[in-house]
DNA sequence: TTAGTTTGAGACAATATTGTTTCAATGATG
DNA sequence: CATCATTGAAACAATATTGTCTCAAACTAA
């Protein structure tokens, strides 16, 4: 708690004014990280666009959440209340249903199971965001070469 | 620590005599994990296969220690002695080194860029032992699957 | 200005965790 | 069997962290 007082720039007392104890606080960064996601990925309007260009769409809008989607998947399932857990749940689901489509879309290779592209998508978000963090990458490129790597690999591919 | 003894069937008691302070505990977990994943990718005899056979063989090696490989990204980089900082740094380096034979090889795409390639490669690993620990994947096709994902991606690629 | 609000600093109590020690019990070894 | 080493359980001290409270200072808005 004290670390993070001091990287908000607040004292101790303030940050237990704004969240009395450390569950609220672990649940209210779970929810803002929820509705943050949820806002970048609904402003997507896919009804223009194939499920290909969905997916960079969405690499776009989350890899810049990076370290929100990290904290979901890593931090929430273990401290976060049963309501934060249920939504990042329907996150997942919702990953889900987009590599569906690109599945029926005959985007994705048929014997490529969908629990695994769901979780290479979930770990390349944030890969992704480490990536431009550490300067791997540049920010406008993090999502194309994610969105690039699910698709085709890094080979050459003659 | 209690919660290490619990899982390990010892007591706290023990668990303190084998290693005097969490400190100590940190750094053997960290050294022992590096022994062992330096130990499984030494096995490989690169000679005898190209770079990407190479590549393959190394995610068969190393993705049952996906576990231990996690470790020494994320916790050890906080909390480990400067010592297994240093090691986990090589063993990175042996990743890079891989990347650039895959790159002279002309197996690799000349804009894929090689830190990028390492990043993706350490969360594939990951990705494919969580893969398999929560069973969305068998045991057996995870490396195939981690390495094919990398190579050529998930689409279908007519 | 002035009343109301928010804050930081610090003291403080309440827990939680860690590290240490003792001792009886267990197990291994000769 | 006798001895030595290892263990678990429990008590204990030492820290670390968390949560609460007070009060003066800074800030806001009427």
């Amino acid at each position: 708690m004290s670390t993070i007082a001091d990287a908000a720039g607040v004292s101790r007392a303030t940050l237990h004014r704004h969240f009395p104890g450390r569950q609220r606080l672990i649940d209210a960064i779970g929810l803002e990280a929820i509705r943050e996601t949820d806002a970048a990925v609904g402003a997507i309007d896919y009804a223009k666009m194939s499920s290909s260009e969905y997916l960079l769409a969405v690499f776009e809008a989350v890899v810049p959440l990076g370290d929100r989607y990290h904290f979901l998947a890593v931090t929430a399932p273990g401290a976060a209340s049963e309501e934060v857990r249920t939504a990042y749940a329907r996150q997942i689901r919702g990953v889900e249903e987009m590599v569906r489509w690109m599945a029926r879309d005959g985007v994705l290779a048929p014997d490529a199971p969908v629990d695994w592209a769901v979780l290479v998508i979930d770990s390349l978000i944030y890969t992704a965001w480490t990536a431009v963090r550490e300067g791997s990458v540049a920010p406008r490129h993090a999502a194309a070469l994610a969105c690039r790597t699910f698709l085709s690999g890094l080979s050459k591919g003659e």
